[in-house]
DNA sequence: TGGAAGCGAGAGCACTGCTCTCGTTTCCAT
DNA sequence: ATGGAAACGAGAGCAGTGCTCTCGCTTCCA
């Protein structure tokens, strides 16, 4: 029993290596039954069981079961965030169609591929719960590929545009947003921009969890033709 | 003890009249709970506890929990459907941007005010859940008005349109609800006020379950300026 | 008027999240 | 090297859940 830190492999004492294999046990193990049972079933006896280990042992590790729900939100968002910003860096980044049309897709593909994660973090907050701040980084990231697309939209193309000046309290919080960034998108674009968004996870949305049964099924034209027309009043096609 | 049916205000028994009776008393309370607290926390012994009964009685009334569930569904989908009806006919018929900007303001305040039934019949499928046929009836109130809305809309004035056919899914699509829904939309506006449905929903469904946070707040502003863009995209301005 | 059906109460089952205690193992500082 | 402190896992237990079953009682209807 000599020399148990010595080996390269991990530094750290046996609790920390454990501590650590586990934590990702558990996260993985919660992450298959999320996603196959929705988050609504998550169990941490359930979780426990599978790992041969007492429940209340579970709680060492997560204080409550909202605080694992919590780390599979974050996770959830950061898979889809990569999943978009990966979409949008594969094409030609001065082609906006079809740069629009890539972030659409991502969205649309990764919330078809992992439905109950989907749910999680855009279907009803799963109680009262009050999502902390560290979910909001992660939800941020594929607002962030949106912002920085419309800040690459030639203002002067716009088909969709108000005649006269954007509403003040409009103007504060898109400027804010574009500060956010970092970027100096036109603000009839951003807010078209947003609102392309919310029509997006709108879309998303109503074809999981039902809106368009018996009458978008499939929704592919449909989500096609949404895009294009987006692309349209961006005035990119 | 003579004449229990003889009373005009209740032809029917005493078994009869006292279970139209409890049925609505679980109805009220449950509904109360669920605006109070939202659909998961709703208890089929705390119902019972605040009647004055037993759990296991509640079930001579209701299979089950996802059956009360489910009728607390119909309700939100029919009030939410009552509201955006009585919106889309208090303002003048043929003022087509007026009544689009009702309709969506409709939903937007019912939302607000109910945001627990929102989430129940919006956000994710409490479980499971597959929606029985009779939820499906009260959910096309929404989708009846907007359609409504579409056949009256001139084709000839739309901004945002596709230069080719239609693809022929989508149109086998379009024509089946302008079918369902007894009207002859032109099929270039259909598709449009179907991708603006998704975007009212979306919008909400943000504002209400915090993707708008600290963006977007209030969001009034975004809002009314999502629908005048959406009433110029008809060609209504 | 008597059998059938509907009803409410209560016990009970299997499950949940979570807490507390207790003996053991690991760690870290002296 | 050793002893105290901290971390750990198991197990019992609590309060709550949805739901089932049985048992008397009441209402109904033929």
């Amino acid at each position: 029993m000599v020399d148990t830190d010595s080996p390269g492999n991990a530094p750290q004492g046996i609790r920390a290596r454990a501590r650590a294999e586990l934590l990702a046990d558990v996260s993985r193990i919660a992450r298959s039954h999320l996603a196959e049972s929705g988050a609504a079933q998550l169990s941490v006896r359930a979780i426990a069981r599978e790992l041969g280990l007492a429940s209340s042992a579970l709680y060492r590790y997560f204080p409550s079961r909202d605080a694992l729900l919590t780390q599979l939100i974050i996770e959830a968002y950061d898979e889809l965030g990569e999943s978009v910003e990966l979409a949008a860096a594969a094409v030609d980044r001065d082609d906006l169609g079809q740069r629009f049309g890539s972030i659409c897709h991502a969205v649309r593909d990764w919330a078809r591929a992992n439905p109950h994660e989907f749910a999680l973090i855009y279907g009803s907050p799963v109680i009262g719960y009050a999502a902390p701040d560290d979910t909001i980084a992660s939800a941020l990231r594929v607002a962030r590929v949106l912002i920085d697309l419309a800040a690459d939209v030639p203002a002067d193309g716009l088909v969709l545009r108000t005649p006269g000046p954007l509403n003040n309290t409009l103007v504060e919080q898109l400027t804010a947003a574009n500060v956010l960034a970092g970027v100096d998108a036109d603000l009839d674009v951003l807010v078209l921009g947003v609102e392309l968004w919310a029509q997006l996870f709108g879309f998303v949305s109503f074809e999981l969890f039902g809106s368009f049964k018996n009458a978008f099924e499939p929704a592919d034209a449909l989500f096609d033709h949404q895009i294009d027309m987006a692309i349209r009043a961006f005035g990119l096609a």
